[in-house]
DNA sequence: GTCTATAGAATGATAGAC
DNA sequence: GTCTATCATTCTATAGAC
């Protein structure tokens, strides 16, 4: 690494790539890799197409940037996992980082999604390798977990699964929640509602118990302070 | 409408038109609308391309009717709602119905997928209509399934998001799933562990009590010990 | 580093002979 | 009802002036 030519990528190009990838992330998830076009994502970054192409030399180089962002996006989420061997913490904080994910960056999780029903032209070999070593360690602690009576009997890699469609569907299918709440988009409560149901199902399906016990027994007259 | 032209329309067409609709659900679903080219679908039907122009006038004719299939299947499953009023009857064969329509149709589901993610250019009308109001009337049921106490207080609609997007899941993301299971396909076994494993973490989930529990009075001495 | 003009390729749709 | 030949359009990518 370079001090000059990439680190300090003269700032002209470093704010011109920047642009270009918030673009093409927005078109690629709206239209897909073949739907969306050299021209729409340049207009939208405000650049002339001539100049995209100078800076990535294909549609499919620029493609290739974006989806790698998201599945550094993607890994950074996945680490919440190992916040705690406890179950209730861990699933607690990695269904709740998934899901904020969904909500900051629903683009990104589009153009993974398209990537995967397109059978990952791109990045197959990122499931081989990462996704599938990450699945398989922490699918190992779920069965640990269940060994150990911590979680009921249950399949961790179709455990993993729910979480990633259940979370993910916040983002990818934005639109048809959007329509069935009435045209608008969930707000703050209606999202935090949400991801109590998702994690309250989850943990309470695997026979964990949920970390703010909505007490069913003697309720204090004071909000329960959550234990994040 | 006439009994010959339309009825009958000469087998010929009844059979081009299938085989066109056919190819046409794999090639959408593989491709995206604007990824499929009319040449890829005409070839995969076995008719050259001026051929398929004559049946469907339009790429987004043909689109539309591959669409309008989709849609009448999930409304058969979605029907499977209303087999009983009791939530572990009911629930279970709707899941059920969803996995199966997944593991039998994964195109169909995919074509859906990809048209929700571009915000449904072609079927937003059915979205505000038949699907908002099934939506709504189930919601309504789930409600009043929590006020008589056969299950725990939960939003009905994350509800039925988390049953829609785990089982659509295994359609729309079967690739990621086979490449995780080794690069090959879940077996029958494998798939019915997956619909077992959902099933049952979504009735635990909401306090419903699995099927499995055939002696509900003479109380067990192990709590429930439900094998996986 | 920027941008106009355009080359070169792919694709949706049609004309018109059979 | 079928199919070859072709048009018109759109899009990626580049050349070359500034």
């Amino acid at each position: 690494m370079r001090a000059r030519d990439k680190t300090q990528k003269s700032a002209v190009r470093e704010e011109n790539e920047r642009a270009i990838l918030k673009a093409a992330e927005e078109v690629f998830a709206e239209r897909g890799f073949r739907g969306a076009t050299t021209g729409v994502i340049a207009d939208r970054a405000g650049i002339p197409k001539a100049n995209l192409h100078y800076y990535f030399p294909t549609k499919e180089a620029l493609y290739r940037r974006v989806v790698e962002h998201i599945f550094n996006v993607w890994l950074d989420a996945a680490n919440t996992f190992d916040e705690s061997d406890d179950p209730v913490e861990a699933l607690t904080a990695y269904i709740s980082a998934k899901m904020d994910i969904s909500r900051a960056h629903p683009m990104g999780s589009k153009v993974w999604a398209n990537e995967i029903l397109h059978k990952a032209p791109v990045i197959q070999d990122y499931l081989e390798t990462t996704l599938r070593d990450w699945t398989a360690s922490r699918a190992a602690v779920i069965d640990r977990w269940v060994t150990e009576g911590k979680i009921a009997p249950v399949n961790a890699r179709y455990l993993l699964y729910m979480i990633w469609a259940t979370t993910q569907h916040y983002a990818d299918f934005n639109h048809q929640i959007d329509t069935l709440n009435g045209g608008t988009p969930l707000d703050d409560a209606q999202f935090e509602d949400a991801k109590k149901t998702v994690i309250g199902i989850v943990l309470a399906g695997i026979g964990a118990k949920p970390p703010a016990a909505p007490s069913p027994a003697p309720a204090p007259a004071e909000p329960a302070r959550a234990e994040a």
